[in-house]
DNA sequence: ATCCCGAGGG
DNA sequence: CCCTCTGGAT
C-alpha cells in the first residue's frame, strides 16, 4: 500500500496500524461507575493516570457518592487529593461538580456535552473521556498526547485542543473517536514521548513527517 | 528545566 | 488572547 499523502490518508492509516498495536487500549483511570470516572478525569489534568489512581481509592471511599462529595468538608478532601497537583482548585470543583449533579442533574451524570462541561472543572476533553468511557457515546478527547501525536503525524496544524477535535473528528467514524484517542495517548506515553520520541522504535515511523 | 489524559478567569 | 493553579517524575 501506497504512503498516504493527505490529513485523512495518514489519519486512517494511523488508526488502523495503531488498532492492530493497541488492541485492547482502554482507559486508565481507576473507576467503577460514571461518578467515578468524572471525578477522576477532573484530576487527572496535568497529572499521571498513575498518580491520579493513587489517591481515588481514598477519595471514592471516603465519598461514595455524588451526594457525599457536595457535602466534602473542602480541607479534608485537599488533603486526599493534593498530590495530584492543582489541589485547590481541583477540591473546589470536585465539590462544586457534585453539588450540581444532585441538584440539576438527580445526582446522575449527564450524556449530553453541553451538560457535562457546566460541570465545575469539565472542560471540553473531560467531557469527552466520559461520554465515550463511561456511555460509549461519541467523544474524541483530545488531550496533551492527542495533541502532539496529531500535530507531529501531520494530522493537523492546529494548536488549539478544540480545532485538533474537530478536525480529526473528520477523518474518522464516530464510533471510533474514543478507541483512536486512547491508543494515541498509549502510543505517545510508550513511544511518541513529549521530550524524546523513539522513531526507530515506532510502527508509524515511515508514514510520520515528523519522524527522524 | 520540562512535562503530565486542563480548566477557569481576566 | 493571556495568565494562573500545583505536586511529582525525569
Amino acid at each position: 500500500m501506497g504512503k498516504p499523502r493527505s490529513p485523512k490518508g495518514r489519519a486512517v492509516e494511523v488508526a488502523s496500524r495503531l488498532a492492530g498495536e493497541y488492541p485492547g487500549a482502554e482507559c486508565e483511570l481507576t473507576h467503577r461507575n460514571p461518578f467515578e470516572l468524572l471525578a477522576a478525569t477532573i484530576l487527572s489534568a496535568q497529572c499521571t493516570d498513575a498518580r491520579v489512581n493513587m489517591v481515588t481509592p481514598n477519595l471514592f471511599a471516603r465519598y461514595p457518592t455524588p451526594q457525599d462529595l457536595a457535602n466534602a468538608d473542602i480541607s479534608e478532601l485537599e488533603g486526599i487529593i493534593r498530590s495530584t497537583g492543582f489541589y485547590q482548585s481541583k477540591a473546589k470543583n470536585l465539590i462544586g461538580m457534585a453539588t450540581k449533579l444532585v441538584h440539576q442533574f438527580g445526582g446522575e451524570v449527564p450524556r449530553d456535552l453541553d451538560d457535562l462541561t457546566q460541570l465545575a472543572g469539565v472542560g471540553r476533553k473531560t467531557g469527552n473521556v466520559v461520554r465515550s468511557v463511561a456511555f460509549n457515546l461519541p467523544g474524541l478527547p483530545v488531550d496533551t498526547h492527542v495533541g502532539r501525536l496529531s500535530r507531529r503525524l501531520g494530522l493537523t496544524t492546529a494548536e488549539d485542543p478544540v480545532k485538533v477535535e474537530h478536525e480529526l473528528g473528520k477523518f474518522l467514524p464516530p464510533t471510533e473517536w474514543g478507541h483512536f484517542s486512547l491508543r494515541l495517548i498509549l502510543h505517545g506515553r510508550r513511544v511518541c514521548d513529549a521530550r524524546k520520541p523513539r522513531c526507530g522504535d515506532c510502527l508509524l515511523a515511515d508514514i510520520c513527517p515528523s519522524s527522524r
